[in-house]
DNA sequence: CCCTCGTGTCACGGCACTGTAATAATCGTT
DNA sequence: AACGATTATTACAGTGCCGTGACACGAGGG
């Protein structure tokens, strides 16, 4: 767990109570009233889930999700629309805006966390904390605990996030940039060759246990992790 | 357990019946006609939990809860409401709310018990009074008492609380954030690095029975209790 | 009134971690 | 086999995180 997720929703009692119930799940709540006051936080800071309601003041929550998707900086953040119940009809019209998924109001806490933690587990593995295995590899978040072969591994924190982002996206390649964006963050600005560095430090604090040969090199294109 | 309940309830015949399995459950409970009674209970002392009848004379309990959640003092003590099941497509309203859990009428003592218990144990599970073993810890809720490897330990309020935060929850990594809300309060403002300080004091306190090695340092993520 | 205890904050210092650059090794291609 | 391109490896300096001791403040109790 322990994603930020922001909150559009223009109904304070409804936001408050959204945010609180994130919160208790250990997530982190971003808040906004309205469309044009969540695209300046989307400016600061990138969001790893967005809650969205359907109706919104100003612009729409559909024209909202619309841009979002259109900026290659955000196209790719999961979106759960919120819509009442009259306006099931229109669930359709907003998956094709590319929600992730849609809770129709009045919901329950449950329903919204399994929701929250669905979508995050579809589109985000690496932001839950379940534990993820690969091959002899175990990796607890939740524990912060590593294990190759049985024997503990110790990583610092940035060879842990790019593990964790591997074993939960394996046998797939990763480019430079996409793991700068993914581990490090879209924000940060660092020279590409930094990662190799990192590899090569996963790589060797796995050597003790021959596990480093999961993580596999792709000449010309980037790392990939593989049980192979 | 042993928690301290405030049951809101208009029919004196269900009140009794519900304080009296409540006692009998080892818990201390408070009662109220409607929700200005309780209000000003809430008032003098804030209990654990709060059984909340979803119908009330004057203020509803929908209304009574929604106030609850919106006073900063009050938000984060469950509610498990009760509703006759005639009312029980109003579940998701009041689940909506806030409330924790929900209960239909006609209820059996267990299903309340268990209930409550679940509750309590989901919200707080540092709120109980079982006795916490981790490693060759000790800690008794009930008497307030540590004891490690059978020496006994003295701690201040603070670090009892941390420390039986961090056995109720062990294996898991806190952030001090996590750790602020949990232990100070969602409602204090207190500089993260202070729980760097607590986490000093109660290893320092440990150290005489060479139990300080289970609190452990994440590095860039925060603290851990674990026997190994 | 003073003393003690508990608490929160600060400042200092060490050390793990991080990013970069420099150099060696490897790969693919001709 | 040789060359350029790409990656591996190492070293190093800067940074930030964490441990630690000191201190100020306030609440209670003697």
């Amino acid at each position: 767990m322990a994603a930020t997720i922001l909150v559009v929703e223009d109904e304070p009692a409804i936001q408050e109570l959204i945010s609180y119930n994130l919160k208790q799940a250990g997530h982190q709540a971003l808040k906004a009233d309205n469309a044009e006051q969540a695209l300046n936080l989307v400016q600061s800071a990138l969001p790893d889930l967005i809650l969205l309601d359907w109706m919104l003041p100003g612009i729409s929550g559909v024209e909202f999700a619309r841009r979002l998707r259109s900026d290659k900086r955000t196209k790719t953040i999961p979106i759960i629309m919120l819509t009442a119940r009259s306006e099931e009809q229109d669930k359709l019209t907003g998956l094709e805006t590319g929600a992730d998924d849609y809770i129709t109001k009045p919901f329950s806490p449950r329903e919204l966390n399994a929701r929250v933690k669905a979508v995050l587990r579809r589109r985000a593995p690496q932001m839950t904390d379940d534990v993820v295995q690969v091959g002899g590899l175990k990796l607890d978040p939740a524990s912060h605990r590593i294990t190759g072969n049985g024997q503990p591994v110790d990583l610092g924190p940035t060879e842990f996030r790019l593990l964790h982002f591997l074993m939960t996206h394996p046998e797939r390649v990763h480019s430079r940039t996409q793991l700068l964006d993914q581990v490090w963050g879209d924000h940060v600005f660092v020279e590409e060759r930094t990662v190799d560095v990192h590899i090569r430090r996963l790589r060797k604090a796995l050597e003790p246990t021959a596990l480093d040969a999961l993580i596999q090199t792709v000449r010309g294109t980037g790392y990939r992790l593989s049980p192979n």
